[in-house]
DNA sequence: CATCGGACCTGTTAGC
DNA sequence: TGCTAACAGGTCCGAT
């Protein structure tokens, strides 16, 4: 479910809910995330009694810190974060709960457990944080460092952009509506793009970021932001979800094809082989 | 080394 | 109507 714009909209709505406030208490399911879970005595010791100091994003992965320390957060496939009242009953697939006193606690539901919460102690945040690629919406990703990325690959386009050490925070849906908005084809080995190409393609993830980001994220099934409301990018969508109908842009018909184990959605007359 | 395929999960939907 | 199979926004790991 969440790529970068729907991660950074949580970010938004929940920063302000949550920050300063102190952490009471902790708890996880019984079910791993991720193939595995901290134990509940790691959770506990970096996160209780702490002040909540900042949230940051890098990617699809949030940072929660409280002061020294902190905690890891992914969202998976079908991870929702949100701040919700205490009173209220956990719904079906709550994975984690921090609370956050006034009667306020942070919650993980995430049925399909692809998520992630990984405390650390001390400076040095988790490693799956420093392994992260530049991050787009920020000053860091450039023409230039996307070109010197796909130029050392002969990878499809498609999948480099899903390597989250090349760019972070794209998913199959801004994957596909970038190289759509830059009219080059998913299956183009990384190292055949032409400057001009790059260029093109930079503009365009950076163009389709933000007005995702506007919109406050795509809700397919189940994405809502820390507030628990939908994201409305679905109805701007041009080609993700869209295999047998109209372009908007050509009149031709929207296509698949199957590329590692997921779909590529794309048109033929907009974005040609070549 | 780079790259690909399968595994990890549950819920929803399409097709028989 | 009811069952089964395919598919869904992500990441990691082992094999090639």
């Amino acid at each position: 479910m969440p790529e970068l714009p729907e991660v950074e909209t949580v970010l938004r709505t929940l920063e302000p809910l949550i920050l300063h406030r102190t952490i009471t208490d902790v708890w996880r399911s019984r079910f791993p995330l991720h193939g595995q879970s901290p134990a509940p005595v790691r959770l506990r010791r970096a996160l209780v009694g702490r002040e909540i100091t900042r949230l940051e994003r890098r990617g699809k992965y949030l940072l929660l810190r409280v002061g020294t320390g902190g905690a890891l957060i992914h969202l998976g496939m079908s991870g929702q974060l949100t701040a919700a009242c205490s009173s209220d009953p956990h719904r079906p697939h709550t994975h984690f709960t921090a609370g956050l006193g006034a009667g306020m606690e942070l919650r993980l539901v995430d049925p399909r457990r692809f998520g992630l919460v990984e405390p650390f102690e001390g400076s040095r945040e988790p490693e799956a944080w420093h392994a992260l690629g530049p991050d787009p919406i920020t000053g860091e990703f450039t023409p230039t460092v996307l070109a010197a990325a796909l130029a050392r690959t002969r990878r499809a386009v498609k999948l480099a952009l899903l390597d989250q050490k090349v760019v972070a925070g794209l998913g199959n849906i801004y994957v596909a509506e970038s190289l759509f908005d830059a009219g080059i084809h998913p299956l183009r080995p990384g190292s055949s793009l032409t400057s001009a190409e790059v260029v093109r393609l930079h503009g365009a993830i950076d163009r389709i970021l933000r007005q995702a980001i506007q919109h406050r994220g795509t809700s397919l099934s189940d994405y809502v932001d820390g507030r628990g409301v939908p994201g409305t990018h679905q109805l701007h969508l041009l080609v993700y979800g869209r295999s047998g109908e109209v372009c908007r842009c050509c009149q031709g018909i929207i296509r698949m094809l199957p590329m590692g184990g997921r779909s590529s959605c794309y048109c033929p007359n907009c974005q040609p082989v070549r």
